[in-house]
DNA sequence: TTGCTTACGTA
DNA sequence: CGTACGTAAGCAAT
């Protein structure tokens, strides 16, 4: 071919390089001191997971371990822990350290947790039955002085000082764990008055409380500094306890024996059998995955991105086997279509420079991956041609594209006339659907787990899209999407072997990436809002908040800031001595279920208005909120996130158009807001009726709630004459509102207690409720039951389509968490399944009314209904269109029923 | 400025 | 002591 493109080639690899010539730092951690120090440093109330594991020490701990490695350099690092088997001391002075207080249980939990995040670093750690660590690291740091080393010994107990030389300093806490002070002999001289070899004559004399180790009466380390340096040591003080006069000598001789058993307990052994050697503790590279794991189990975002920041990437586990390969073409101009042409119809890679948001989007480079050749394309200085070659091949579904995170990447194309249409693979989607608990998929985090290679980065920590300014800044911006791009292409096959071993495939192919395409339209037509009647809105639920507000003021006689819960609670249970409401971390809880409680034992008239303050701001809060993000077009374009719910549910931000009010009257005029924009007839809703009840009886096969729904009745009322005994014309509101909390609950892992306090009833009238509903429908209390066993043994649950959530933690020893894993394991698959639903309806919807060349558009998900925008003279299609494509997304044995309603706004189309 | 906590809207 | 989300304000730690 004439017009062959030049080719220049870089080739990007990585070094893994080792410096046999320095001299050994290592570094010695008592495990168990610091962890205790941190666990009082930090306030452990400050430190849990959602699911309630404390991690205070674990969090401090690792800070302090991470401070150090990054400070301090160690090339050889341990850390020591105690075992709780009895040791010399203890059976020399079975008083030893018996003052001490019980471990506290939560802080006994975090010891594993440590021990996870030490082997995530790959760093070795030890424990010996009937050794204390000190006595391990006493003596490895003897190993590593005969080793040359210069040694670094972490620890809180001072017994560790007596090992201090030039070769061996102490890190010694002096407040937490980040304030350590570096104890060298000078050092230790200056605060005790002795050499650090003198230390434990010191310690013996004066005793240590924390060991229950009594000293002698009286004689404190200035005393005892003085005896030891007079006679040269303890010896010496003991030889000449004789003639020491006064009241501290005479105490001296009377506790002569105690003190020689101090000194006999407070020696560390250096000779301790431990099972590693001195190589054995070197610095390897760290278990980047398991860093993720471990860190995500503990929820340390920020102290993850400090790790992976300090340790430089080439230092990362199984990288060695070098960076991406990549060969950059440089195109000539006027050179994409043959370039194209010449990879056939072979799938390639995309990777996409862009930015936007609210319908305003942009994309200024592309690039494209064929293997390892790579392309990039500058998309502001195309030529004519190429720029036609390029929409002309994105836009065809028979040129098969691979993305990560498509969504964006289609929004910032479609903005310059490049619509997107060929996407087949989305590693974003695929690793979502493999790892649905994650909260992000970046592509270098998934270039590392799976292909085990760095993804290369020429801008360091640069935000992806970022505008880049400068012309080295350019080239490097080039080259890190050409290295993204080739990453997807290698990255994809890769993944989607996992997504195949999860059963995921047809999820992905089928349901996911459909779903994105759709996604992408809807919120690129956004949908229209009055801004007339937000402003007015606004005005109004100002004045009622200020209204209220007065109000709530008059009512005690001073202003506060009604939106502090802390001045709140100042106000409540001290001024006005009200009983105390429910616990939480920072106090007493006032939140609208307590204070309504409040008022009606109080009756005070600052609880009312209190209530009305907070129901107008919040009002107001969610008219400005919306009033903020109404784009150029008059409309609002929400972003839908399909990779966060771990049950598979979309979500909306940006604003979120998944929690518009609904409840009151107020709720509703917000929803007026929301209209048919210009050149359509009308907004239409089609929601699903009780979908999740009906997925409940289709899951269970329970026969009494099939009926239930085949019989097309109302399914409370059914329930409730079950459940009561009593004929359905006899089935009371009250009844009907007990049964219907006590279905949607169940779906939810509620338990006795949760709904009692929910329904205002006691625990046992709740209970008896329970068992009167499960003695009529036997086969949902099975089906809820197997579907956690069955969870635990699998390790998952499972959807109708097959989407999986892992759920490790039903196996925890945790019982907080196993029981909160229990209830997600019962939600799950009725969340999930609806979700699958839905999504399968979107889909539908979507395919058929482009085959009837509709011209409606979808606008809105929320959960279990679809807005749609009517195009003139469609109505009638539409409607059909949805109540029969939502209905058939799913075979279950009871029927899909669909309820639709339209109107000029989403209020009147709701119903 | 940042992250945590509390509170609250939806399904 | 009921699941799944997102947002906003106050507040304490920087």
């Amino acid at each position: 071919m004439s017009n062959a493109p030049d080719e220049t080639i870089q080739e990007v690899s990585a070094t893994a390089s080792l410096d046999p010539g320095t001299p050994a730092r290592v570094l010695l951690i008592d495990g168990h001191s610091m962890a205790f120090r941190a666990y009082f440093a930090l306030p452990v109330e400050n430190f849990a997971t959602t699911s309630g594991q404390a991690t205070n020490a674990v969090y401090g701990f690792t800070s302090m371990l991470i401070n150090l490695i990054r400070d301090e350099d160690p090339t050889h690092v341990l850390v020591a822990f105690d075992k709780s088997a009895p040791t010399h001391r203890t059976q020399a002075y079975p008083e030893y350290k018996g003052t001490r207080a019980a471990t506290p249980e939560e802080f006994r939990g975090q010891v594993p947790l440590i021990q996870q995040v030490l082997d995530a670093l790959r760093i070795p750690h030890v424990g010996i039955e009937g050794v204390e660590a000190d006595d391990i690291l006493a003596t490895l740091a003897t190993v590593a002085q005969a080793e040359g080393a210069q040694v670094l010994i972490c620890s809180g107990d001072r017994d560790t000082l007596q090992l201090v030389t030039d070769q061996v300093t102490v890190l010694y806490p002096r407040k937490g764990v980040s304030d350590l002070v570096r104890m060298t002999p000078v050092a230790v001289e200056e605060k005790y008055g002795v050499p650090p070899q003198r230390y434990p004559d010191l310690a013996a004399l004066v005793g240590e409380t924390s060991d229950n180790l009594p000293g002698v009466p009286g004689v404190g380390p200035k005393t005892a500094a003085k005896w030891i340096g007079a006679h040269g040591g303890l010896d010496g003080v003991i030889a000449a306890a004789g003639e020491i006069r006064g009241k501290a000598g005479e105490n001296l001789r009377e506790h002569l024996s105690q003190v020689m058993l101090n000194r006999q307990l407070n020696a560390l052994l250096r000779d301790v059998e431990v099972p590693l050697t001195f190589a054995d503790l070197a610095r390897v590279p760290i278990d980047r995955e398991g860093v993720h794991e471990v860190f995500d189990a503990l929820q340390f975002t920020v102290l993850r991105d400090r790790l992976l920041k300090m340790i430089p990437q080439e230092e990362d586990d199984q990288v060695s086997a070098g960076a991406l390969g990549m060969t950059t073409t440089v195109l000539e101009p006027g050179g994409l279509a043959a370039w194209l042409q010449a990879r056939g119809g072979r799938m390639l890679a995309l990777a996409v420079d862009g930015a936007g948001a609210r319908g305003a989007w942009d994309a200024w480079r592309v690039a494209l991956a064929d293997g390892e050749e790579v392309i990039t394309l500058d998309l502001t200085a195309l030529e004519e041609a190429d720029e036609q070659a390029l929409a002309g091949w994105l836009v065809d579904t028979d040129r098969p594209v691979l993305v990560h995170d498509g969504k964006p990447a289609a929004h910032a194309l479609a903005a310059r006339g490049m619509p997107v249409h060929g996407v087949r693979g989305d590693t974003l989607l695929a690793a979502y659907l493999c790892h649905p608990d994650q909260r992000s998929y970046d592509l270098s985090d998934l270039v590392l787990r799976y292909l085990k290679r760095e993804l290369p980065s020429a801008q360091g920590e640069q935000a992806q899209g970022a505008l880049d300014l400068g012309l080295a800044g350019e080239s490097d911006a080039a080259a890190d999407l050409a290295a993204r791009a080739v990453a997807i292409g290698e990255l994809a096959p890769v993944v989607d072997t996992d997504v195949r071993a999860r059963g995921a495939e047809d999820l992905l192919h089928r349901v996911e990436l459909p779903v994105q395409e759709i996604l992408v339209d809807m919120e690129a037509a956004g949908i229209a809002v009055d801004g007339d009647h937000l402003d007015g809105l606004a005005a109004q639920f100002d004045a009622a908040v200020g209204q209220a507000a007065q109000a709530a003021y008059d009512a005690i006689g001073h202003e506060v800031n009604l939106g502090s819960p802390k001045q709140l609670q100042q106000v409540l249970f001290e001024e006005l001595d009200m009983p105390k409401t429910r616990r939480t971390k920072t106090g007493y809880t006032t939140d609208a279920d307590a204070l309504a409680e409040l008022f009606a034992k109080t009756q005070h008239p600052f609880l009312e208005s209190l209530l009305a303050h907070r129901e107008s701001i919040r009002l107001r809060q969610t008219v400005d909120g919306l009033r903020k993000t109404v784009a150029a077009d008059g409309r609002i374009h929400t972003t839908f996130q399909q990779t966060v719910a771990a049950t598979g549910r979309l979500s909306s931000t940006d604003p979120n158009l998944q929690n518009i009010p609904i409840r009151t009257e107020e709720g509703y005029r917000i929803r007026e807001a929301f209209v048919v924009g210009a050149g359509y007839e009308c907004l239409l809703t089609a929601d699903y009726s009780q979908i999740e009840m009906r997925i409940m009886a289709h899951l269970s096969g329970d026969q009494g709630l099939i009926h239930a729904f085949n019989e097309g009745e109302d399914l409370h009322r059914f329930v409730g004459s079950r459940v009561f005994g009593v004929d359905q014309a006899d089935v009371t509101s009250a009844m009907r509102a007990k049964i219907k909390a006590m279905s949607y609950g169940l779906a939810y892992g509620l338990s006795a207690f949760g709904l009692s306090k929910q329904l205002g009833i006691d625990v046992g009238e709740a209970r008896g409720l329970m068992e009167d509903y499960f003695d009529r429908f036997g086969g949902v209390r099975d089906y809820l039951t197997g579907v956690v066993e069955q969870a635990r043994r699998d390790g998952y649950t499972e959807t109708i389509l097959g989407r999986r959530r892992y759920l490790p933690d039903l196996v925890s020893d945790n019982r907080q968490r196993r029981d909160m894993a229990e209830r997600m394991a019962l939600n799950a698959p009725i969340q999930g399944s609806a979700a699958d639903i839905v999504k399968v309806a979107m889909i539908r919807v979507a395919d058929r009314a482009r085959r009837e060349g509709l011209a409606s558009r979808l606008l809105l998900q929320v959960h279990d209904e679809l807005v749609v925008e009517v195009a003139p003279g469609e109505l009638e299609a539409v409607t059909s269109l949805l109540r029969e494509e939502m209905a058939g997304a799913a075979d279950l044995s009871v029927p899909l029923d669909v309820s639709v309603g339209s109107g000029r706004t989403w209020r009147e189309a709701g119903h």
